[in-house]
RNA sequence: GGUGAGGUGGCUGAGUGGUCGAAAGCAGCGCUUUGCUAAAGCGCCGUACCCCAAAAGGGUACCGAGGGUUCGAAUCCCUCCCUCACCGCCA
């Protein structure tokens, strides 16, 4: 949520920031700045109001000690009372109205952001390794298929199409990836390691900005009240939601693995194949909340951590920086991490790492005391540390061999068990 | 799921219809005095929003949340949420 502070006071310039992102957005400014004049035109009335309604029972009270008559100021005060129905009416109105509009307004990207209309405009970052040189490649449905790590015929049979159930190596391939994730991050790193529920409240789909505007991507429970996590950075940044941290505490680093649930009612094809495109999968999140001054550098050790995972298991990737056009609905700033499947020939996303500054803050109410003992909203962050299923599909492809057997990377063989599957 | 108790400021804890934004204590900040650590005294010490060009200043709201009764609600009524205890059920 932007601030409404900052819109009022420097409104051509959250114009514009709006507008690189494409789409009319910046037109929802000025309806927010009319309804913001008419709210507080209410509300100061409806202030006067209660001063003098406040002002006048209190001298009832005296004038009932010394037994005066106070029919009259009591009618007086019962009328004063009709106008505060009526101007609280208006003002709570007009505030929902404006809190609609501003839950419904984008973050406004960071000036470091590429300025570009789509995927297609953000520019690669970084590249690490090389593409493996392999012959007779199989992508990892083939792969996967023969060797029994997945079935994705029974799993539809279970739960529908766009659902995997592991099985015997892939199982313990897929539980190997997340303890070798956790133990990076939680040992190397400095996360805390977080467990987290799988369903949580409708504030907190709102306080990381899924809700309102992607209730359609999401499982809902019980009457929309509850909802299954499409990620872990849901529970884990609203842990501390409503709450005022203390300074030193931050920043706060959490990891944790997750299973993660969307509906993801998008095409059919080559970008769905496999387990790359599934409505439930796992993933280890990485979540912090930092001080507005260190967020930007956080930002970037944030994504170097995610990354150090496909350097540690030899896998070729990009981090590609996310244009103005592309950028996600709360992020500021977002570096997404693609890793190369030889069996797809492209990149995929494994990770996607954001700077949401205070807007996610804004709407949970998480804050920090300063030094000057100031509350001030807090900067949070997230990215994958990764997501499993695309990971999973990577690595076998990469590290395929020409017998038809799996390699499994050094480091990833003392949490597998083997060195291979065959 | 059932029954009972309870949710007040950073903490403890008074307050059951009128001058209560809320006593008192603790913690914190400032000053004074005596002075080794320490003690005593005095003052300050919540959040959000609104008015004001801003500062100064003024105002409103907030005693778990939302409704209601009343001229007036922390206080009375209703609904919900949460915490604790016991019971039931259960991995």
């Amino acid at each position: 949520m932007l601030d409404i502070r900052l819109i009022r006071e420097q409104s051509d310039f959250v114009k514009s920031r709006l507008a690189t992102r494409g789409g009319d957005e910046a037109a929802k400014i000025d309806e927010v700045l009319r309804v913001d004049v008419e709210r507080r035109k209410a509300e100061t009335a409806l202030q006067q109001c209660n001063a003098d309604r406040k002002k006048l029972s209190k001298e009832i009270g005296g004038k009932r000690a010394k037994g005066e008559a106070t029919d009259e100021i009591e009618a007086r005060v019962r009328e004063i009372g009709n106008e505060i129905t009526r101007l609280s009416e208006q003002s709570t109105a007009f505030d929902e109205q404006q809190k609609a509009l501003l839950l419904g307004t984008p973050n406004l990207p960071h000036e470091s952001v590429p300025v570009g209309k789509e995927a297609s405009d953000n520019p690669v970052v970084r590249m690490w390794g090389e593409k493996p040189n392999l012959s007779g490649v199989l992508d990892h449905v083939a792969l996967g298929t023969r060797l029994k790590l997945f079935d994705l015929e029974r799993a539809a049979k279970l739960s529908g199409s766009g659902f995997i159930c592991f099985t015997g190596a892939g199982a313990r391939l897929e539980r190997a990836l997340i303890q070798f994730m956790l133990d990076l991050h939680t040992r190397e790193h400095g996360y805390l390691e977080m467990s987290p529920p799988f369903l949580v409240r409708r504030e907190c789909m709102i306080g990381t900005t899924q809700l309102p505007k992607f209730e359609e991507d999401m499982y809902g429970l019980e009457d929309q009240q509850m909802f299954l996590a499409p990620t872990a950075e849901v529970p884990v940044t609203n842990f501390h939601r409503e709450e005022i941290l203390a300074a030193a505490e931050l920043p706060k680093k959490f990891a944790a693995y997750t299973p993660c649930f969307r509906r993801e009612a998008g095409s059919a094809g080559r970008e769905t194949r496999g387990i790359i495109r599934v409505h439930q999968f796992d993933k280890v999140e990485l979540v912090k909340i930092t001080a507005p001054e260190e967020s930007y550098a956080e930002h970037e050790s944030l994504t170097a951590d995610a990354e150090r995972v496909l350097q540690l298991l030899g896998l070729h990737y990009r981090a590609i920086e996310l244009c103005t056009g592309d950028l996600g609905f709360g992020s500021a700033k977002t570096y997404d991490l693609e890793v190369w499947s030889p069996g797809q020939n492209a990149y995929l996303e494994v990770s996607s790492c954001s700077n949401f500054e205070d807007f996610q803050a804004r709407r949970m109410n998480l804050r920090f005391k300063d030094a000057e003992g100031k509350n001030r909203f807090c900067h949070t962050l997230n990215g994958s540390g990764l997501a499993l299923p695309r990971l999973f599909a990577a690595l076998i492809e990469t590290y395929q061999r020409a017998d038809g057997s799996i390699a499994i990377p050094e480091k990833l063989q003392p949490y597998f068990g083997a060195t291979d599957i065959r």
